[in-house]
DNA sequence: GACGTAAGGCTTACAGCGTAAGGCTAGCAA
DNA sequence: TTGCTAGCCTTACGCTGTAAGCCTTACGTC
């Protein structure tokens, strides 16, 4: 499909989705803070107020960019490795909603400024929705109540996308915590000793706001499993 | 102490703690987007590159702001419900961290914007390390290593200081939702299903990006639950 | 083919943001 | 009295999203 479809008079014929997806490719290539109204239209060869005949807004063009990603989850989702055991109903619930995160957060991966977008949203659009909804879905045919369900979901929180925002432990690697070490030692001694406990394996991390998929998937499984556990009344 | 001293010639006398006083103020009364450093000279009968006097600029301000916000929390901590008996150690680690963690709530419910500006924080300032410094402490004293307790840090991300960043269910009360209703039940069963049976008891909502005492908990409960179990070996 | 009608481009302009650069003055030290 | 400096003020710049309105292009109809 032709990017910038233009009349043959050389003026260019835009469509919202052609907008959406030059907004992702520019938030992709050079971070959200790029992606301005003007830059956008430049990257599409057209004045900035071009983009208002296909989105209302810069938040309406926010909303369409997060939905954008949420299709690719569905299509990971659909596609991806498990997918087609889940699909059959050959794994518990737990397991299934595991794969399907996993596959959500895949996603999230190639998008590291969709969390922040996702976030800052106050609703989620429709095919966020469905993303959801399949989930719902597979907690139900595991057995679990809607009660329980609205609680799980609560829980899971932005889990449910596949990322969380986690806001950084101080650092120890950053320059001014390091000198601020010696303070730490006394001030902060639990933390420091932590710190120097634990082998700081990975610290080239990945998503937005850091978090790997250790951790991710430490904390998915503690809260499926509570979950479950839950569930069976134990 | 008197909001602005000024010299006997009437020009005002600023200080850094009371600019970011200030700055609290103004984003409790009319919220984060209303935090401008022209609007917040005027408040202090200053112009706005006064204000660079005394801090380096916007970030610093809300860095400062931030942990202003966690010493706030600190104060809560020592003085709230059942800190005396975390103090001399007679409940387990469990409930001390509990404890803790829903006194910081308590702080985050007074001033909604926090949660935002926290998780916008590329790292976290003293006050907020001294809190998690208290954490990894309790933990500590309950028995679990320090490896247990990193995952743990993790796992809780931003439950840590007492709030969640929930990414909105769809709404059902929302204008446009309700019109979507007949949509939903075709093309989202499960989800309408779920909103169907919950009684959604408590709409109006709470903190930033909503969240209620009842789902934090909740979710507090099965975090707090798991890592006891790990750390017990079960 | 000619023509009316929109859809969808373009231009101009505005208010509000953070902040760089530099001037002026109050208040203190010598 | 003089000189220094902390801390105020003024001016101005580049950037943002977007309101208002004009003008062309493409299409449906006669």
């Amino acid at each position: 499909m032709p990017e910038d479809t233009r009349g043959r008079t050389g003026r260019v014929r835009l469509t919202r989705e052609a907008v959406l997806r030059r907004a992702v490719a520019v938030a992709d290539a050079d971070g959200l803070p790029a992606l301005t109204m003007r830059r956008l239209a430049d990257e599409l060869g057209v004045e900035a107020m071009s983009l208002y005949h296909h989105v209302a807004g810069k938040d309406a063009l926010l909303d369409g960019i997060a939905d954008l990603v949420f299709a690719e989850v569905l299509e990971a989702a659909s596609t991806g490795p498990g997918a087609d055991a889940v699909r059959q109903g050959s794994v518990r619930w737990d397991a299934a909603v595991r794969t399907r995160i996993l596959a959500a957060r895949t996603v999230m991966l190639r998008h590291p400024w969709a969390p922040l977008v996702i976030a800052s949203r106050p609703a989620i659009g429709f095919a966020a929705s469905r993303h959801v909804d399949a989930l719902v879905g597979l907690m139900r045919t595991g057995g679990l109540s809607h009660d329980l369900i609205h609680h799980g979901l609560h829980a899971l929180g932005s889990r449910l996308y596949g990322f969380t925002q986690e806001v950084g432990e101080p650092d120890p690697s950053a320059a001014e915590a390091r000198a601020a070490a010696r303070v730490m030692i006394d001030r902060l001694p639990n933390l420091a000793a932590m710190l120097e406990a634990v082998a700081h394996d990975d610290p080239g991390s990945t998503l937005g706001w850091c978090d790997d998929q250790t951790e991710f998937e430490f904390a998915l499984d503690v809260l499926l499993e509570g979950l479950q556990r839950r569930a069976s009344g134990a």
